[in-house]
RNA sequence: CCAGACGGCCGGACGACCGCUGGCGGGGGCAACUCCGCUGGAGGAAAGUCCGGGCUCCACGGAAAUACGGUGCCGGCUAACGGCCGGCGAGGGUGACCUCAGGGAAAGUGCCACAGAAAAUAAACCGCCGGCGCGAUUUCGGUCUCGCAGGCAAGGGUGAAACGGUGCGGUAAGAGCGCACCGCGCCCCUGGCAACAGGGGCGGCAGGGUAAACCCCACCGGGAGCAAGACCGAAUAGGGGUGGCCGGCGAGGCGCGAAAGCGUUGACGCAGGGGCAUUUCCGCCCUGUCAUCCGGGUUGGUCGCGUCAGGCGCGCAGCGAUGCGCGUCGCAGAGGAAUGGUCGUCUCGUUGUCGUGCAAGCGAUGGCGGACAGAACCCGGCUUACAGGCCGUCUGGCAAG
RNA sequence: CGGAGCGUAGCGCAGCCUGGUAGCGCAUCAGUCUGGGGGACUGAGGGUCGUGGGUUCGAAUCCCGCCGCUCCGA
């Protein structure tokens, strides 16, 4: 894990005017295991992150997994390669739980370089 | 051994690496924060939000009544409850056991479709019975059709339900008309705190069902909810105070003066200026400026926020719910929301293959699966969901001793 | 956290309060009119009344427990 990293550990999104702002002015890109959408900032602040999974998913049991396994694989993610004055927010679906944890990895990049931001 | 009833309990285990978060200790930093170590970190339902409380604010002089809502056999337990325990009654089951339920239908009002004569002051469709009259017939005993005025409610038929039931007697036919038993009502006695049960006597039956129809009776309930509530409090806009400076006209106020008048005054009006995209008119809104202070208050932050109707063990009292005593333990605290992610070994269930065995089975190996479900102020219940498993008590059946 | 409402035929609704027959429109099917289509007319079929219990002689309707959906308020 890089110094920098640790020193200001993966900030999240906060408020929902925040989310409402990136799912309106970012970019969407949708892969199996999850849907990526990304807004870069102006500043060169670290990555912001943000998850979120609806209702229509499941139950608080099996949204709360989905969730957990988005927030370790971007995690583990950009520990190895951290990114700046963006922000991601990482949409949850049903695959997202039965996914093989290193295509979910995968899965991420993809979108990355889909919404132009890797 | 099989089938079943009831009660209680568990809710995969261990490890590795990488994380999140509370507390404590230590180091760094003015601080925010950060690093290291130790330690804690979801449930029996955390769920649904159906009840009862704590807590907080609001309202309120006390009490009662009305309205509204809820509850409803009896006794007990409890902080309280619509909960729990024990008992009573009714229904179901061979049984262990389960399910249901307040009283009042004579306080009053309403409803009871269809069918049926009649659905609640009772009444009489087919009928039954004797009497009278006309007629027919006759073996002269009667028998039958029709009509009239009566008696009856046993039988038929309808219905969920027909104004007690069954049997015997009785009668012209019948009828609680009489009797026995059952049911019902009233009174008394016995047992029980009581619900109620048992027994005796009397009554000859009056009072169909429905109050989860309106309702009557008894008891309970002030309202809202941790987004309660308390504190701190940025920027911007707006409110108010004080002071300095600038400022056209008028009204009014104040001061001086006998008056004219003069001075003063940002609380009024007008003018002037600005805004409502622009122009004209109309309309509406704002309006001197600078400094400083005060109060309210949004975003945000802090508290509320984890020691209690607390868990566990033992003893005592009680059939039990539960209570009392002693000992012991400290046991989540987030805030787009921590309590995890990945992997391995084992375990449990299921299933395939192979080996062995007459078989039950045993051994090896592989696949799949491991439920329901995530604290959001807390507690007591209720209800609902749940793979698999364990323990205890009891019932019925089969077999053996 | 608190509150309100809805679920009935393929679709949209009524019936529920005051319990006994589930009805309306569109759609579907058949027939007639027309050479055919469209259209009109006539007729027909189609509903576990969300689900599980209870009260009642009888429940879509009354009572209770669940399930799903929608909408408010703080």
């Amino acid at each position: 894990m890089s110094a920098a990293f640790k020193a200001s550990p993966c900030p999240t999104l906060q408020r929902r005017a925040e989310f409402l702002c990136v799912a309106a002015k970012g970019r969407k890109a949708p892969v199996h295991g999850l849907v990526l959408q990304a807004l870069p900032r102006d500043d060169t602040g670290p990555a912001r992150f943000g998850f979120t999974v609806t209702k229509k998913v499941g139950n608080a049991v099996v949204r709360n997994r989905t969730r957990r396994r988005l927030k370790e694989a971007a995690r583990l993610l950009f520990a190895a390669s951290p990114m700046i004055g963006v922000d991601l927010v990482l949409i949850g679906r049903d695959a997202t739980r039965g996914r093989d944890f290193l295509d979910l990895q995968d899965d991420i990049r993809r979108a990355m370089r889909k919404v132009g931001v890797a």
